[in-house]
DNA sequence: GCCGTTACGCACCGATCGGTGTGTAACGAA
DNA sequence: TTCGTTACACACCGATCGGTGCGTAACGGC
């Protein structure tokens, strides 16, 4: 069974661990259209608070996924873009991750929305 | 650019949580070659904990992803299998990052290890 | 009657995560 | 000279996560 060794393989483990935050895969994502600047990035993804983005960042640099270049220029200039690893990791593993959620995505968020009622209705019995 | 709508899309993002919690994709993994008896879960899997493996099938229940099966038995009997969802899961994306790992695995460790030696370094600094 | 197994539940703990709010060095524009 | 922008760092907070340890209901075997 190759299933068995796909289990014990630490590297998988080490990469289903690059989505264990909430924003990396987010900010990866974001960098699939080219490189941006630490502000673009900000921006095109929304919701992200300032320190959350540098802790992503962090993270994602560490694992050699992206590069960080500064420009010594009058504003401060950082641009950030994929390494050939991140952009390895997004064409394959993401793009299948893409292409199933906009296939079973449905069903994904129906059964969440089902068992939050039930957990609410468990819960309520508990004051 | 699809690859815009890919970042904004939620459903995107609803994925990607599933592989926010260590244990669950491996779980999922070690379901992947059949059901399974709990017991059976927690030594196929080695170093969980028997709540944090209760805590990963409840999320697994919760997100569809897996079915629970009791039987009415002399020593308690329950039996954990993939759903259809689970199952495409597994077979998609996860197969991919499978791939992934095997191709890059070692490109990712080798940057993990680099950044954690100069981690290390910086906070030798600042006793 | 007592022990072992199974599949949990519950309490507690330290670490980490996402988030907010504040500070700051470097410079250009007004 | 003051103001705004950029790209951070630092302190703090509440929630959650993984992990350990202990309890337990139901039965079968000895």
């Amino acid at each position: 069974m190759d299933r068995d060794e796909f289990v014990a393989d630490c590297r998988v483990r080490a990469a289903t661990d690059l989505f264990a935050h909430t924003w990396d895969s987010v900010a990866l994502a974001a960098l699939a259209s080219g490189p941006r600047r630490r502000r673009e990035l900000r921006d095109a993804i929304g919701g992200i608070s300032d320190k959350v983005l540098t802790d992503a960042l962090h993270r994602l640099l560490a694992n050699g996924l992206i590069d960080r270049r500064a420009h010594a220029e009058a504003p401060p200039r950082v641009e950030y873009a994929l390494t050939g690893l991140g952009q390895s990791l997004v064409d394959g593993p993401m793009k299948a991750l893409g292409r199933w959620a906009t296939e079973h995505g449905d069903k994904l968020l129906d059964a969440q929305e089902k068992s939050a009622r039930n957990v609410i209705e468990t819960r309520v019995d508990q004051p």
